[in-house]
Formats: C-alpha cells, structure tokens, sequence
DNA sequence: TACGTTTATGAACACTGTGTACGGTTATAC
DNA sequence: GTATAACCGTACACAGTGTTCATAAACGTA
C-alpha cells in the first residue's frame, strides 16, 4: 500500500530554491570560475551553516539544478531503443531541453560525460559494415565533442537558433564526416 | 649594427625553469586546477617573494611555458599563406610541435583562441562558391572545438598515433561535413 | 491552538591560500 | 674586487572554506 506523501517542510525548499536562484544569477554574472560560497549565501540571504545544512560545497549546489535534465535525459535512453530511430533524435532532445532550461545554468561537461558512454557502447556493438578506420574512443569523443561545441556557442549567443535548426547544424556537420567513416 | 647581446644573470634562468618544472610535473599529478602557487614554491625550493618578482600569479607561470609554441605557432600563420598551400599543414604543424613538448605542459584553450581567430578570418573571406548555410561564428567555434577535442583526446592516451596520423583522422572527420557546407 | 520537532541563524573558530613589504644575505656580471 | 641584482625568510592583511554550537523561529500535525 502506498505510504501517505510525505509533506515536504516549506522552509527547506525556500532555502534550496533560493540558493539555486542565486547560484545561476551569479553563473550568469560572473562565470561559475569566479562564485564563491560567500556570494551565494549574500545573495540568497541565507546564513553559513544553513547552506552546508543542504550542500556538500558548491558543487553538490550546482548538480541539484542538473537533476531535471539529468532525469529527462535518463529517461529518453532507457524509454527508446535509439537505433531503431533516428539516431538525431537524441540530440533533439537535448537542444530542446536545454532551451527549456533557459534561465537555468547548465554544466555541459555533465552533459558530455553521458553522450560520452552512450557513444562508446553504441560504437562498440559489431558493425560489419563498419570500416573501422578510426579508433571509437576517439570517435566517441569526437562526436560527444563536437555536440558539446555547438551547444556552447548556441548558449553564449543566447540562443540565435530554433533547437531543430541546431540539431540540423549538427547533423550537417557531423554526419559526413562520420558515415564516410562508418561506411 | 647589433647590440653585444645583454647576458642573462644565470639565477634568472634557474628560478624560472625550477618553477616551470615544478609546475609542469604538477599539473600532470593532480592537474592544473588544483596546483597552487604554494605547491609550485615548494616543490621548486623558490622563495615566495622570489615567485612575485617574475610571475603575477599562477597563469603568468603557465603562459610563460607556453611561449615556445606560441612563437613557432606565429611564425607559421605570418610565414606562409594558408590558403594556397593545404589548410592542414596549419594542424599537422600543431601536433607535431605539440608532440615535441611532450613532457611540457600545453593549455589547449590558448591553442584553441589563436585557431579560432584565424578561423573565423579566414571563413569571413568573401567565397563565392560557399553556400553559407550556417553562419562563419559557428563553424570557426566547430572546427576550433573539434581539433581541440582530437588534441586533447591524443594527449589524454598519451600520444598512441603519429602527428601525421592524429591529422589524418581530424581530415577525415571535418573534411567532409565542412566541404559539404562550404561547396 | 498547542505541541514537539525540524530548520535557520549568526558568531566564533581553525585552516589554507593569495599577494605585498622589507631588511638582510648571497650570487653574479663586469 | 665591487656594485648590483636576485634571492630569501618572515610577517602581515586579506579572502575564502568548512565546522561547531547555542538560540530562535517556523513548521507539520493532532
């Protein structure tokens, strides 16, 4: 049977909400480089020991705004069987994600980490087609590099494209060089 | 008529290339984000004072070893005309002067903005023949972006394939995609 | 509303690191 | 040999991190 739904005390998700707010405000103003507990804390007014109440360091604060689009992402690999689709549709996804985020503040390398592995294991299953030119490793880091440019420059230029026309910049520049290797 | 060359107090030299050392064999042990200026005095037997008198701070330190490539790098762009020689005899001549320094430490970011640069100059050059789907920024941020990755990638696995090779693989991997886009 | 519990607060503390100042010492170039 | 400059150590002011603890406030629940 169902537990009855915990109630979520209001003043831990003021407090968290308000530390996140101020952590992209500062991202945003500064480059996350240059955020500091200290300026967190001022802007969110919230005091020391309450902010390491909730958070490890800076970091863990950082990730816990990750946790929406890590999830989707989850999500969308285990609900599709991705070669059966079209593979393009994996990046889709994150454009659009990622634009839905907007205000938010994003770590790609996050991102990257994932498109990593799925690249690798995608690459790895016996293709006879496959010319093999190119190592995968190298090949998965390529593709997940190359993925992880577009969407920075997308972002610095705060979003001059629909994330459809992205995703087809994408494919344009991707695709050729990467079948012409696959075979 | 050229001047008696003005000789360099031998301390000099041996205080900026203890610290250089010190730095260098520290950002391969814990990388470069963790090194501090503490460590590098440490580690180089060097007075802190001494550190200030040569260095601003950390990143000075760091550049200051990036000097020999970024000559040779100047040299290559102001020698020789890129556009009617191959366009990758500019990348090649980074993996090889890259594979030279072996034992140096490199900052891939400083490579990637001279790129950069050139880049875009150069994809701004009116071409009549390219199609201009997508717009030069984000092409000279792709391809920069993309050549960092094998870069990086090649350094990461220390060094498995030749320079010639690791510019092979960056060929065909954006040939083809920039080609298609360019005409 | 009254209750016990959880959360927030702020001040104090130890710690690590940065960058500056300065007087004394030593190696170096000439 | 000597003047010079480079080096050294120490001390200092400052900024940031992460912990602790006693107190006060807000909360959910009955």
């Amino acid at each position: 049977m169902p537990q009855k739904a915990k109630s979520v005390d209001r003043r831990i998700q003021r407090t968290r909400e308000a530390l996140q707010k101020a952590l992209s405000e500062l991202i945003q103003e500064n480059g996350y480089e240059k955020v500091t507990v200290q300026n967190v804390i001022d802007r969110a007014n919230v005091g020391r020991s309450t902010f390491y109440a909730h958070f490890e360091n800076l970091d863990q604060l950082l990730l816990s705004g990750f946790e929406p689009l890590r999830a989707e992402f989850d999500d969308f690999l285990s609900g599709r069987n991705i070669d059966n689709e079209s593979p393009w549709a994996l990046s889709l996804a994150i454009f659009q994600q990622v634009q839905k985020q907007r205000g938010g503040y994003i770590t790609l390398t996050h991102i990257q980490k994932y498109l990593y592995s799925y690249l690798l294991d995608h690459l790895n299953q016996p293709t006879p087609k496959r010319k093999r030119n190119i190592p995968s490793e190298l090949l998965a880091h390529y593709i997940g590099s190359s993925f992880i440019a577009l969407m920075t420059w997308w972002i610095d230029n705060n979003y001059p494209y629909t994330p459809e026309k992205m995703n087809d910049f994408f494919r344009q520049l991707v695709e050729p060089g990467t079948l012409a290797i696959m075979q």
